[in-house]
DNA sequence: GACCCTCCCCTTAGGGGAGGGTC
DNA sequence: GACCCTCCCCTTAGGGGAGGGTC
């Protein structure tokens, strides 16, 4: 060991640009071993060949690889670092993070869609718009969705999906299904994507996509949809009528306020 | 407050997927208070307005916005979230998350060309190939790359890279600039990018991008440049010959292979 | 005088208990 | 018997010291 070529743990700080602390962390998660450790001071020592170590420790930091991860894009034998599957792996990563990413992007500009059909409903008081398909899974109810019962109602709901190994999504309400002259009366909640088939459960419905008719409220009345849409209820269709909580700019979560909607023919 | 629609921290854990631990945690931060807490039991109660809540808590842990900001979401005199306030922090902070990806997907890639010259050259011993422009600092050197007094240069050039407020970036190297008769002895290291300008540092030079001819070498050996390229020091024009360490698919890291490059006319 | 050492405490968003009371 | 409480310790990749020896 030369003496001359070896520097010290300042040095390597200052020639990796990496702070004195991390090279001692790497250190611990044993990493990074220094060329020479003086018995009496425990002065760690360094070569050159450690900035490449370090450069490649500094590789998996950025690309947020765990650093314990490291040692296997090392073959110390060798003294060699494996640069291949370094990158290989950091790709793969990276990759899947811009996927979640992507994401949630998605889900974000969907809110925003929400946010903005809200706020013209609310200047409208009332308009037509085109809704996306919904799948939702539903339970009898009969009530307004202000009253205890229909928290009580939620929660059963929730169970009864998770018993069936769904997720519950975010969106819930009333539903309300017009056949001539039956009606039915349900409490629904949207299920999250999924990978299980969705036949075979009665409690899942599919609302069409289609042009609905929306109405602001200030109270939940989905019973009174015939006096709320009497155009649509002179005609004979088959209807469906939902109630939610509007999904606003700012969302007044103690007392929300309520938007209907009924499916044009 | 009516006992009937209030329930408790178990309760509002499987209603919102959230586990107990967090929720308790998020009253800790401050963001999530219970609407009752029992004084003697200690036991806490929610609503279901407070599902909301904490659906908000999630987007911001789902899009990395911490916690401690989440009040800035939140009007609790109006009892409302600012969900406009939220979409927008939020797309900001990923777009930003998704900028960096990008960044590091194209550090991968070019890590990865560099791998793939590595290897061509490797296999051929000599290959024409284009390079790009190298901004690189420079500091007159003569010897050999694997002595002692290389790496003492080349902390002197890294203090005087950072002293002049730059950042030394990964490669480095030696180089040899042949006018005629006369021959210059460099070494140098490339420097990161940056917004300061470049003009008024004579240490500063920038290689050419063009056609070079590529040489693998167990040993650095610049100055045995007119033998190692005899066809090319038989012309007569101004050559640029650089020799840097391999950065090869297994990088040996304590005896590294060197490679030189020699600019063709 | 600048450099380095070993503790030690702190950060985020929780996860996993132990030991003991509550619904 | 299932539920909830308050501690307490642990995770990542370091950052910021204090107090004391070393180059």
């Amino acid at each position: 060991m030369d003496k001359k070529s070896l520097f010290s743990i300042g040095k390597l700080s200052r020639l990796t640009g990496v702070h004195i602390q991390s090279l001692r962390y790497y250190e611990e998660l044993g990493i990074l071993k220094p060329a020479y450790i003086d018995p009496n001071s425990l002065y760690r020592y360094y070569t050159f060949a450690h900035m490449r170590i370090v450069e490649a420790i500094q590789y998996c930091a950025d690309l947020d690889i765990p650093l314990k991860q490291f040692k296997d894009f090392i073959l110390e034998r060798e003294k060699e670092i494996d640069y291949a599957k370094l990158i290989s792996y950091g790709k793969e990563i990276t990759y899947q993070k811009m996927q979640r990413i992507e994401n949630r992007l998605h889900f974000l500009e969907n809110m925003q869609e929400e946010i903005n059909h809200a706020e013209t409903c609310y200047s409208k008081q009332i308009v037509s718009c085109h809704m996306k398909e919904k799948i939702c899974w539903v339970m009898p109810y009969n009530g307004t969705q202000s009253s205890p019962d229909f928290h009580a109602a939620l929660y059963r709901l929730i169970s009864d999906i998770e018993n069936n190994g769904f997720r519950a999504g975010y969106n819930h309400g009333q539903l309300l299904l017009c056949m001539g002259d039956i009606r039915k009366s349900y409490i629904f909640i949207d299920i999250r994507e999924t990978d299980k088939p969705l036949e075979n459960y009665p409690q899942i419905v599919h609302l069409p996509a289609g042009e609905y008719l929306c109405m602001v409220s200030k109270e939940s009345q989905i019973e009174k949809a015939p006096e709320i849409f009497p155009d649509l209820f002179a005609m004979t269709y088959d209807k469906i009528i939902i109630s939610v909580e509007m999904f606003n700019e700012k969302f007044n979560y103690s007392s929300p306020i309520y938007e209907i909607r009924c499916l044009l023919p």
